[in-house]
RNA sequence: GGGGGCGUGGUGUAGCGGUUAACAUGCCGGCCUGUCAAGCCGGAGAUCGCGGGUUCAAAUCCCGUCGCUCCCGCCA
């Protein structure tokens, strides 16, 4: 071994010892005659003397040593000269008086910094040279916070008896959500092997396969555009469980987020315990979004029966028509603006709005001296009294700012969301708030309008809710489904749901989506058989680590956590990937390109 | 497919019609035996992403393009 110890564990109980140490210069200071060396390695920093007089080969060395040199130091651990201590470092007491060192090799200089993180480096050359990157003290720490809480995790199931199996990578392909990715078969001419979405079949063929408690740390692939949550291939805590009901599973899954927080950071905080449940409904209605940021409390409240007896036509003939007039209370805002100011807020708000679909954006301001008037257009079609019902029913204070929503339920939600994103980058949000909640009761089915057919909320597998069976033959569109979604500060962690287990039910799911008997059986025919032999009931959840890394790393995108992510075009630019193949390898597989003419 | 942001020495930024293209840091050389973002002195380093246009004059204005990024669509 060419260390005795890390660059991070000397302390002054080891004062007097011999030790080897390798790793990076992370900082010379020269003084001429003596040179310090900060040497840098994954577990911290030690600092390097080096003497001119009593060491003068080391000292050479170190006189050429540059940042990023690998260097192996020998020397003897001392306690620091009195007052030269620093307390900022862990080994700070103490430094290693060097009387060799061994240059291991030599570094150009690096195109970005390492040694510090202060201001922002361009992400593409991060990412060029992402070895370099990955030097770096923020993303060594997201690393290893990922490798904590995937072991974490890894402990936990195991404790509860789960076992981790293997799954294909090369599988088949789905005709069903995401876009595929493809690789082609040289031994089966013309046909493709799928890479997985997600292990869900597989899972579900495990519970037939009698393991009753399974999960793996699985990649998946789904070919999409990307955002910075959003990575062409990224990484599920996969689980399944048979006999169990959906109270079951989410109260194993909320244990296990909660230990997991309380475990690896435990200076982040819970907004509550138990996690707070939502309907997907309210979700929608208050926040205008399934995957809610519930850190704070814009949201979007239905005034209808007040606006509907006001003089403004608009909300009137919309509550005639049976639409909602929603209300959003954005507190204080409008405390300090002058008319103009006022006009040009709400002339970037209304700007987003109907980006977001809506034909306009109504406004009052409530005033801080109760002696002035509300302003904003529409105030002058509110009475007093239906003024003062509406302070009552959005609980508003002086300098508040009221905005009005009203149209189809789909773009009042689009707005809502807008909006509130809107409001949230200004807000300077806390992130080592974990604001987890549930979303449940997902409809089983969305109403494709395009192809005018019910698509699976979730996917085809998803039980409705017990109470719920009976609406699959009388009014499919009511059901609701057994999936529950793990949402937190606005990104979906997780989601599962209790699995069809019984083949009847599955085939009444077949034709109202939209697929025949004969098309399920070619596609999902193996499933169907397997549920005919005992299959246990079960269900599970899939949880994307990278988003739940991110939040606990506090990352404001999941690259920050993944070691070689690929770029929003989805390639990588270290490596060059993709690329084109050699004509001998496309000839093996049969394969002839096809490019669109520039 | 659509909308927004960014692109200036190695790095991070300033400059936003006429500047010798500025500052910090890094880099190279010199001095220095207790520094720790070491200090002091000196030096090198930029066709202002790329292409075109407007103008007497473009880093600066316009158009296009490329790269990175945020969002919508998409992601069961």
């Amino acid at each position: 071994m060419m260390k005795t110890h890390t660059c991070g564990e000397l302390r002054l109980k080891d004062v007097g010892a011999q030790v080897a140490m390798a790793g990076w210069v992370n900082r010379r200071r020269d003084q001429g005659g003596l040179i310090f060396i900060d040497l840098r390695d994954r577990w911290g920093i030690t600092q390097i003397v080096v003497d001119l007089e009593s060491a003068p080969a080391a000292h050479a060395v170190a006189d050429s040593a540059r940042n990023e040199y690998v260097l192996q130091v020998h020397g003897l651990v001392r306690i620091r000269p009195e007052g030269t201590a620093n307390t900022d470092l862990a080994t700070g007491e103490i430094d290693i008086v060097a009387d060799d060192i061994i240059l291991l090799n030599p570094s150009r200089t690096p195109p970005f910094y390492i040694n510090k993180d202060d201001g922002h480096v361009d992400e593409a050359l991060r990412m060029r040279h992402r070895y370099l990157d990955l030097r770096r003290e923020a993303m060594q720490s997201n690393i290893l916070l990922r490798h904590k809480t995937v072991k974490f995790i890894r402990d936990f199931l195991d404790k509860e008896g789960f076992i981790e199996i293997e799954t294909p990578i090369l599988f088949k392909t789905t005709p069903e959500g995401a876009r595929d990715f493809l690789v082609p078969s040289r031994l089966q001419p013309g046909m493709f092997y799928a890479l997985p979405q997600s292990p869900q079949q597989l899972k579900q063929l495990l519970m037939v396969g009698g393991f009753e408690r399974y999960f793996q740390i699985a990649r998946c692939f789904r070919d999409e555009d990307l955002r910075g949550d959003r990575q062409p291939e990224f990484t599920q805590l996969d689980l399944e469980m048979s006999f169990v009901e959906r109270e079951d599973v989410m109260q194993l899954m909320e244990a296990l987020a909660t230990e997991i927080v309380k475990e690896i950071t435990p200076r982040k905080r819970l907004i509550s315990e138990p996690f707070k449940r939502i309907s997907y409904r309210d979700a929608f209605e208050q926040y205008g979004t399934d995957r809610p940021d519930i850190r704070f409390d814009l949201r979007s409240i239905d005034i209808s029966h007040i606006a509907g007896r006001s003089a403004f036509p608009v909300f009137v003939e919309n509550v005639k028509a049976g639409k909602k007039v929603k209300c959003m209370r954005v507190p204080g805002v409008a405390a300090n603006l002058s008319g103009t100011q006022l006009r040009k807020v709400t002339r970037d708000l209304e700007t987003m709005a109907r980006r977001a679909g809506a034909k306009g954006l109504a406004y009052i301001t409530i005033p801080s001296d109760p002696a002035d008037q509300l302003r904003g257009p529409i105030g002058k079609h509110f009475s007093v009294e239906l003024k003062l019902e509406l302070i009552e029913a959005m609980d508003a204070q002086g300098g508040d700012l009221l905005l009005f929503m009203s149209d189809r339920a789909e773009i009042v939600y689009a707005v809502t969301d807008a909006l509130r994103n809107h409001f949230k980058a200004e807000m300077d949000l806390d992130d080592d708030l974990l604001a987890f909640c549930w979303v449940i009761d997902f409809p089983e089915f969305i109403w494709d309008e395009e192809r005018k057919r019910w698509d699976p909320s979730q996917h085809m597998f998803t039980m409705p809710l017990p109470e719920d069976l009976d609406l699959l033959d009388s009014d499919p569109g009511r059901a609701r489904g057994s999936q529950y979604d793990l949402v937190c500060n606005g990104h979906e962690v997780g989601g599962g749901s209790i699995r069809i287990h019984d083949r009847e039910i599955q085939e009444k799911i077949f034709p109202l989506i939209g697929q025949s008997m004969e098309h399920a059986m070619r596609e999902f025919g193996h499933m169907l058989e397997a549920f005919e032999y005992g299959a246990p009931p079960h269900g599970g959840m899939a949880w994307g680590i990278d988003r739940l890394v991110m939040l606990l790393a506090g990352a404001p995108n999941i690259r920050e956590v993944i070691a070689f992510p690929k770029t929003q075009n989805g390639t990588d630019i270290m490596a060059h990937a993709p690329s084109f193949a050699e004509d001998e390898q496309l000839k093996d597989l049969h394969i002839q390109l096809d490019l669109p003419e520039e």
